[in-house]
RNA sequence: GGAAGCGUGGCAGAGCGGCCUAAUGCACUCGCCUUGAAAGCGAGAGACCCGCAAGGGUCCGGGGGUUCAAAUCCCUCCGCUUCCGCCA
């Protein structure tokens, strides 16, 4: 969420920011709305200080003079309370016109609402060649019997997978090298946390109150609960409504879960094996820094995830995702694209973004100096590795002309096996 | 799910409906003292909102109500604790 102030500054030229990705601010209604906001609150203000001056006057007071004053504090009463009742009003709207702004993409994105604007940063790694024709994951998987996708659409329907005996053990493997990899050589601090979480969390980092349909909700009675479809959720709100010393950041926190997306909107995209589920498991790096100095620590968090790809030995592209494609939060993002040699393409299997303080100004994540700044923190995340896909890449970039797959060494110590056959 | 109790500042802990601008202690910050520290003495210090500022307002778990006036009375919700039941 925006300061509504800093917003409307001509200086941050919020108009032609926005409209790169495509969203179109109306700085007359904003404007508006403050100021009749703003007026409302210091109306009820002075009322309300009246009132306490008149209140406590009556006490003191001569009989006669008394009963005028009763009759004055009677009138500041309904002052207040109709002052109070246009604030709340005005408040409501001006939240909801806020909470729907997108956050303001830096101008260092190139321009463009598609995969082929962005910009190429990198290539890491030599895309295998093969001398036979390569399967793709789906194929390999079967062939090896780690893969049943058909009685997983029998269990809850398309986009679930089951993994079954190497493949689970594979899984496990994956999940269990990220974890120490991060922990300890990248100084995050492990977590383990609800995946299901309520509405407010969910809107401390920008999931709702847009993208309601992206998610899964459970209801039980009463309560309502959403389904986390990252790690993001969880890890970022730990700190909502807190006030952290400057000393201690920067936060690093990672946390390997469960993660649920409804995927509407993708019909038809990726409906083949591993790469789109509803629900995949995910080891998620969160940072939570100073606002100054987040463009750099997006620089070392795309290292972390770079650094698992690294080595795990699997080919791979970074690239800077244009204005108009970043997520609502995020105000740059770094995608890591690995190399599948069953699509003959690179795909997404990471995104690295730094959200700026637009999810602390939701979530309410302040920090204080020693000399007693206060601010907002900024926030970061980016995936570190997703489970699925980077099994996905491994199957794939690992096969042999046989049908077998070479697992990566650095998995052999977790997997038992150093190949699939 | 049933019963009872409790939610006050970073922590602990007072608080007859109006002098609560919330006592006191601990912790904290800054002085004095000291070679340095501790102790002692003195002073100070919270958060949030509106405002360029001066300044004003709000905050005793959340919300609502009674009253000229609520930390204090009433209702309700939430959370925590204890006992019972149930459960991995």
């Amino acid at each position: 969420m925006h300061d509504p102030r800093v917003l409307l500054d001509p200086a941050t030229d919020a108009v032609r920011k926005l409209a790169r990705r495509g969203f179109s601010l109306d700085v007359t209604a904003l404007e508006k709305l403050l100021s009749s906001r703003n007026s409302a609150i210091q109306r009820g203000d002075d009322a309300r200080g009246e009132s306490k001056r008149v209140a406590t006057s009556v006490k003191g007071a001569a009989p006669e003079e008394r009963a005028q004053l009763v009759e004055r504090a009677r009138e500041l009463k309904g002052v207040v309370a109709a002052a109070e009742e246009e604030h709340r009003t005005l408040e409501a709207e001006l939240q909801d016109l806020l909470l729907g702004i997108p956050n303001l993409p830096l101008d260092e994105l190139p321009d463009g609402a598609s995969e082929d604007d962005a910009q190429l940063v990198r290539t890491w790694g030599e895309p295998p060649t093969f001398d036979f024709a390569p399967l793709d994951h789906v194929d390999l998987g079967e062939r090896l019997g780690i893969l049943d996708l058909p009685r997983a659409t029998k269990l809850s329907g398309p986009r679930f997978a089951v993994l079954k005996g190497k493949g689970a053990a594979l899984e496990r493997a994956i999940a269990r090298f990220l974890l120490e990899l991060h922990t300890e050589h990248n100084g995050y601090t492990e977590f383990s946390v609800p995946t299901l979480v309520n509405r407010v969390s969910m809107t401390g980092t920008g999931q709702l109150p847009k993208f309601e349909h992206d998610l899964f909700k459970t209801g039980v009675g009463e309560t309502e609960l959403y389904l986390i479809p990252t790690a993001e959720v969880p890890l970022t709100n730990l700190h909502a409504k807190e006030t952290l010393a400057t000393e201690e950041l920067p936060l690093a926190y990672t946390a390997h879960t469960p993660c649920f997306r409804s995927e509407a909107g993708s019909y038809g995209r990726d409906t083949r094996g591993l790469v789109r589920l509803h629900e995949f498991s995910k080891v998620e790096l969160v940072r939570v820094v100073e606002a100054e100095r987040s463009r750099a620590e997006l620089e070392v968090l795309l290292g972390h995830a770079e650094a698992a790809m690294q080595a795990l030995g699997l080919a791979y592209r970074v690239i800077k995702l244009p204005a108009g494609d970043i997520g609502f939060s995020a105000q740059i993002t770094y995608d890591i694209e690995v190399w599948l040699p069953g699509q003959q393409k690179y795909r997404e299997i990471s995104s690295c973004s730094d959200f700026g303080t637009f999810q602390a100004r939701r979530a309410g994540i302040r920090t204080k100096s020693k000399e007693g700044a206060r601010g907002f923190a900024a926030t970061l995340n980016g995936s570190g590795l997703p489970i699925g896909r980077t099994l996905v890449a491994i199957l794939e970039q690992g096969q042999q002309a046989d049908g077998s797959v070479q697992i990566p060494d650095v998995l052999v110590p977790y997997t038992g096996f150093d190949k699939l056959s």
